[in-house]
RNA sequence: GGGAGCAUAGCUCAGCUGGGAGAGCACUUGCCUUACAAGCAAGGGGUCACAGGUUCGAGCCCUGUUGUUCCCACCA
């Protein structure tokens, strides 16, 4: 028997034990035609990142999925892997070219640059994998897969050009959103919209003829040199006789017409809008319908451009104020008014996006979305918690086509080649040396890399081998389960679903797990900018990757924000060792070598108790599992751990362990030891560290518990009545117990206790370990009041009276009002109960099971009332 | 403008298909009882936001109200 240490130490435990399954090809699944599949594919984290408290919550809970199922005796395939990130990772590495060298990507040009990229990678790549390790992730580490590794980057080229080849791609010229700080194009997914306070400036338009004017709204000014027109509402009485008139674009001097269209809402503002076809994209809309001129004012870089005539060379904001200022001195500006406004940003550097006009590849969503809602709207795909459903139809019946191109570097480069001499394009799956439509070999590479989202999205086939026909993506296909936060719904989940539909035909899960955001202890996101951030991994040094995952998990509901608490980190430490050291007293205890259980004859009361509710447990714990109330089910493994086996089962066993009788001794050894071993397995998911090491350390057959058997209900253990007969007993414990706290008698001081009740047998078998938890030496189990009760104090429950001699303790006036107390409680129970079973509606339509339920609990009420009566009667003489 | 979530003990939150109001932390009292003081025992503390409704029965279902958070949306 190894001697363990009194305080758990998961620094000493975890590395090892890893260790050990890593050795053993723990995690390693095989395609395994006896065994079920079940499959997670892990939503890859940036490459270079580092894991947050997100990640670790994120990781947990697909960890804990993956264990059970294995327990389950599936072949479960948990696939790591990471994201190259595009814009995020190339800002990153920019930033350090910058701050070292003092160079920009333009400087070391593409080829040398995306070099230190992967450089970059090979230095970070394995930071955040081995973090994850540190929590114990079971990932099959052997398929761990990068969206850019070569086979990712097959799918991608495959994909691409499939739906270019289908039209389901398409490159054409539209308004997207632009960062001018990130100098790319963002998909509308990308683009956060934040409510900023801002100025609707109303301005001056002459009318061209001479015979007025009209006044525009606006909250652009700065984008007024691109104005080819002004709208109106078609049934707007105030306009009608100047629509297909022209009027003096301010400052610009130039002349542009006014439309009549239905965009125009005659209440907003002055009725009038300024068109910016270029800068908008219902202008562009409108431009189209009405044929304006498109002229684009502002640069990639979000400086005003050649066609913004004296203010070229401007930064937009600059421009505005100088417009506004000019406006205002040429006697063009009517008013300015408060007003805020949604304003789009970056989600990555979270400055304002700019739309305009620009040539990008998109992919067509129509038809896409279209077999996406299906999956979802006919349960091929379920959303937990079921709410996410609507989240995610509502989006994909309103979703616009995808800008997929970027002007990064770092990413998947577009596979297509413009002609130099007739402009076609040519996409391919290997690299063209000739124009296809005319056959000229000068072909130029379009330099666009892919949206980062579009590899993810191929995420759970292509990494099980797609697009070969891989016995992996045979077996595994379509995944389980996909577990992932609310947040990327929209980013991620939903392009998983229609690339899934379009490319294998089939769902690319069965399940979407939603969690939550974890926020720090005020319920603010955790971020790096607030730096409230709290490291997962330094939790986890100091309370144990255990303790951070059970607290991440434990009382939470699906779908639902968090706030971190160290202090609940602490508690579920405490809870680790609570379990190290039941552990360590039945190892103290133990003279067996193997984990059966005794016989069923050899069994005692108390022992059936257990079984019968670890038992029930078991049963519940599966059902909240495969429910996915993960946050349930460790709550309940909790609760049995700490209150029935720890603080009731075990003191139980004492009497016997340290008793004479060895049959009896060993009785309790087997059962304590199945108890653990029972329990070891349903905390293992959520606690894998410190159950495989007391495991290790117990009897047991099989190499490693993260392999051994669930457990399954079993109806030879359900011992109803002895589990009833040992509540009746531990009730007597509770009572006696609160009554000598009420006295202040102190545990030391021990007294003779005198049970009167008809249930002699259950409290004969367990005279042993009432004694010892109800502070006695001495345990009479009787029929009839003793001889001397009158001076006794009495503890009165349902099925037993209890006197104790400790008369010198005993104040019959506070006895009496204790009593009357005590019995009117019991009377207005009683009158509950009775009122309720005396209600013929009741009885008749309620469920019998909750009848005899109510009943039972009369029936013990009305007990309890006589035997305090009797009690009162005893103290009155 | 549309949609969703939340409102339960001092704090943070569980409570699955309606039948016991719960946990952790905090608080009070007493205990170093040979697994554990990171512990044991006992205890205080709640009109389950509000108003209606359905039901034998509502924290849970329906309607409305208030407060709060989030997501989506092309009215300048």
């Amino acid at each position: 028997m190894r001697e363990l240490p009194k305080v758990y130490d998961p620094k000493t435990v975890e590395d090892q034990i890893y260790k050990m399954w890593m050795d053993n090809h723990c995690f390693r699944a095989e395609p395994d035609p006896n065994k079920k599949p079940f499959s997670i594919v892990m939503p890859p984290p940036n490459v270079t990142g580092q894991l947050h408290m997100g990640h670790a919550m994120d990781s947990t809970l697909q960890d804990i999925l993956t264990r059970f199922k294995r327990m389950q005796g599936y072949s479960a395939l948990w696939v790591p892997g990471t994201d190259h990130a595009g814009i995020a990772t190339q800002i990153k590495v920019e930033e350090d070219l910058r701050v070292r060298e003092g160079l920009t990507r333009y400087d070391l040009g593409r080829e040398k640059f995306l070099e230190r990229v992967w450089d970059w990678k090979n230095k970070f790549g394995d930071r955040i994998v081995k973090q994850q390790m540190k929590l114990g992730a079971s990932c099959d580490w052997s398929r761990s897969r990068f969206t850019m590794d070569e086979g990712c980057s097959k799918a991608v080229r495959e994909t691409f050009c499939e739906l270019y080849e289908k039209g389901l791609i398409y490159k054409g010229s539209r308004i997207i959103n632009w960062c001018p700080h990130c100098k790319t194009a963002l998909s509308d997914a990308e683009v956060e919209y934040v409510d900023k306070p801002g100025h609707l400036w109303h301005i001056r338009y002459p009318l061209a003829d001479g015979s007025g004017e009209l006044v525009v709204a606006t909250t652009r000014p700065e984008t007024m040199m691109g104005d080819t027109g002004v709208a109106v509402n078609p049934n707007d009485e105030r306009y009608k006789a100047i629509v297909g008139k022209t009027c003096i674009l301010p400052i610009m001097n130039r002349e542009i017409p006014i439309v009549a269209d239905d965009y125009c809402e005659m209440e907003f503002g002055t009725g009038c809008v300024k068109m910016t076809p270029a800068h908008d994209p219902n202008d562009f809309e409108v431009g189209l319908r009405h044929n304006l001129e498109t002229i684009r004012v502002i640069g990639d870089d979000g400086f005003i451009n050649e066609n913004g005539g004296k203010y070229a060379g401007m930064d937009r904001y600059a421009c505005r104020e100088a417009i506004v200022k000019d406006l205002e001195e040429g006697g063009y500006l009517v008013k300015v008014e408060p007003y805020s406004h949604n304003v789009g940003t970056c989600y990555r550097c979270h400055n304002d996006v700019e739309p305009l006009i620009s040539a990008q590849w998109f992919v067509k969503m129509e038809p896409l979305a279209k077999e996406a809602i299906r999956v979802v709207k006919d349960g091929t795909i379920k959303f937990v918690p079921e709410r996410f459903t609507k989240t995610y139809i509502n989006w994909m019946e309103n979703v616009h086509d995808w800008c997929i191109s970027r002007q990064l570097w770092w990413g998947h480069q577009i596979t297509a080649w413009y002609c130099d001499e007739c402009g076609h394009i040519n996409v391919s799956r290997t690299d063209p040396t000739k124009c296809e439509k005319c056959g000229c070999t000068h072909l130029t590479r379009e330099e666009d890399v892919l949206d980062t989202w579009f590899s993810s999205g191929l995420w759970p086939f292509s990494t099980l081998g797609w697009p070969e026909q891989t016995e992996d993506l045979n077996y595994w296909y379509p995944t389980t389960v996909m577990v992932t936060g609310y947040d990327i719904i929209f980013f991620w989940v939903a392009r998983m679903i229609f690339s899934g539909m379009e490319q294998m035909k089939k769902e690319p899960f069965k399940t979407v797990f939603i969690h939550g955001l974890v926020r720090d202890d005020k319920g603010r996101k955790m971020s790096k900018s607030l730096g409230n951030g709290i490291d997962p991994l330094e939790m986890a040094e100091k309370y144990g990757a255990d303790a951070l995952r059970f607290n991440l998990i434990t009382g939470n509901s699906p779908g639902n924000d968090m706030r971190f608490y160290t202090e609940k980190c602490e508690a579920m430490r405490n809870f680790a060792n609570k379990i190290w050291n039941a552990s360590r007293f039945v190892m103290m205890n133990l003279s067996i070598e193997d984990n059966k259980l005794p016989d069923a004859s050899k069994l005692e009361l108390e022992d059936k108790w257990i079984l019968s509710k670890l038992n029930d447990l078991i049963r519940d714990v599966t059902d909240n599992m495969e429910g996915f109330e993960l946050g349930v089910a460790s709550a309940k493994i909790y609760d049995f751990i700490w209150d029935s086996y720890c603080d009731w089962y075990i003191e139980l066993t004492k009497a016997r362990l340290y008793g004479e009788d060895e049959s009896a001794k060993e009785t309790a050894q087997r059962v304590l030891v199945y108890v653990l071993d029972q329990i070891l397995r349903l905390l293992h998911p959520f606690m894998p560290f410190i159950t495989e090491e007391i495991w290790q350390a117990l009897p047991h057959e099989g190499d490693f518990l993260m392999n051994a058997e669930w457990s399954t209900y079993k109806e030879e253990l359900n011992f109803a009545e002895e589990r009833n007969a040992v509540d009746t007993v531990l009730e007597v414990i509770r009572a006696i117990r609160a009554r000598r706290a009420e006295m202040n008698v102190p545990p030391s001081k021990k007294a003779t206790l005198h049970i009167v009740t008809a249930q002699a047998d259950a409290f004969r078998q367990s005279v042993g370990f009432i004694g010892r938890l109800a502070y006695s030496d001495q345990v009479n189990v009787l029929s009839e009041a003793p001889e001397g009760h009158e001076t006794m104090v009495s503890v009165v429950t349902a099925h037993a009276n209890t006197y104790i001699p400790l008369d010198q303790l005993i104040d019959l006036a506070q006895e009496r009002e204790r009593i009357a107390k005590e019995k009117e409680k019991v009377q207005k129970e009683i009158l509950i109960y009775s009122g309720k079973l005396s209600n013929e509606n009741f009885v008749s339509r309620a469920p019998e099971a909750v009848v005899n339920a109510e009943r039972a609990k009369l029936e013990k009420a009305q007990a309890l009332l006589a035997k305090l009566e009797e009690d009162e009667k005893r103290l009155a003489q």
